[in-house]
DNA sequence: TTGACATATGACAGGGTGTCATTTAGAATG
DNA sequence: CATTCTAAATGACACCCTGTCATATGTCAA
């Protein structure tokens, strides 16, 4: 989390700083991104950088929670108008997050270099990767009944599968750069063999 | 790839320099590893490292794919001895992974900060990210009779979605530090869900 | 012995990070 | 208005790491 003196900043200085940081953070990866060119970008001595920032990581999951959180609103919304069909979410939910334009370069960043760490932050976003608030406030929307599951905990992996199947889809998207009707494609074949399984057995 | 000067060294001299950078890639992620303290290990002097090696990210991809060129080798041994059934098969071979000791923390360090470059390394070991040559060669061991797919062509999309399954279920083992039964047990119950298909439909 | 080529070496420039002593600003107080 | 106290701003600097390059060393063949 920044400092408290980030948040006491006057709103324009803000977001002077959050646009800088945010442009850096498109132009490269997390691990690439240079506070020098952060604070170069925003006119503000270094020093201030660390007055309102921990570190580099800590600007940059600042930002990223941000996103987050605004996906996060998207796909509760998305959920409730599908009447708790998670497969009918995902997809939704997946058109609009590789059709943002604004966000195109930091997420293509972020993606292509997804530590765990990143990962954590970026599935409160639609999943949950512990069993936790976040999980229980899903769980409740999902009409489970439309899942092939025998009791309340399996819905948990089957969140964690979808979940994994969903991101490699985003890497996949940014890494060979799709198109987003080539991404959809692909996407909704992975969704339909997932819900119809991939097994058949031995004859 | 290294430099031809690092092939044309002594056997033993090329074996300190590997453990050297082995042990730095144990200790942290690529992103914090050092070549200084790589050197340092070795006991060998700056400018040689780069004799050998382009930089860094040079090193360390030399060592994954020495590892997963081990792996690889496994994944077909098991895909052949259980008869082309890919379920069993990575099964097995996740156990065989995740009780690796001798490359524990080089794993870890390396499951926990996959990039999609290093997951395109990794993933050469028992899956394809792109239809290739490896493709077709797993393509032919694995009975497809077993599997619900109409075509050759969701053959790849089976394996996509295994093969994001499986990875996360590795960043999970370390991330949350499982025990091997722990992550045996999650690993099994996701299969069987993958298997058996997410969704049953409206009633 | 000499030349030519491959390899080894370590000092160094360049660039980035995080800190800290000092300065400035602003609010509160008498 | 002067004074004091505290929060915030500042930028020079120490530290660390990377990649390079001019120079030294070794090896082999003529």
């Amino acid at each position: 989390m920044p400092k408290i003196t980030f948040f006491n900043l006057p709103e324009d200085k803000k977001e002077t700083l959050i646009q800088a940081a945010k442009k850096e953070f498109s132009r490269v990866p997390l691990y690439d991104a240079s506070i020098t060119n952060i604070i170069k970008e925003a006119g503000i001595p270094r020093g201030s950088f660390y007055q309102y920032f921990e570190d580099k990581d800590d600007a940059f999951f600042f930002l990223l929670n941000e996103l987050t959180r605004e996906h996060k609103y998207i796909f509760i919304h998305l959920l409730t108008r599908n009447n708790g069909d998670i497969f009918e979410t995902m997809i939704e939910f997946f058109r609009i997050i590789i059709s943002e334009e604004e966000n195109f370069n930091f997420l293509k960043n972020t993606f292509l270099n997804m530590t765990h760490r990143i990962e954590k932050a970026f599935s409160r976003s639609f999943s949950a990767n512990e069993k936790n608030e976040s999980f229980e406030k899903f769980s409740s929307l999902i009409d489970k009944t439309l899942l092939n599951i025998s009791d309340e905990n399996e819905l948990f992996y089957v969140l964690q599968i979808i979940a994994a199947v969903t991101f490699r889809s985003f890497v996949d998207k940014f890494a060979r750069d799709l198109t987003i009707e080539e991404a959809m494609n692909t996407y909704l074949i992975e969704m339909n063999l997932l819900k119809k399984g991939l097994y058949r057995g031995p004859a």
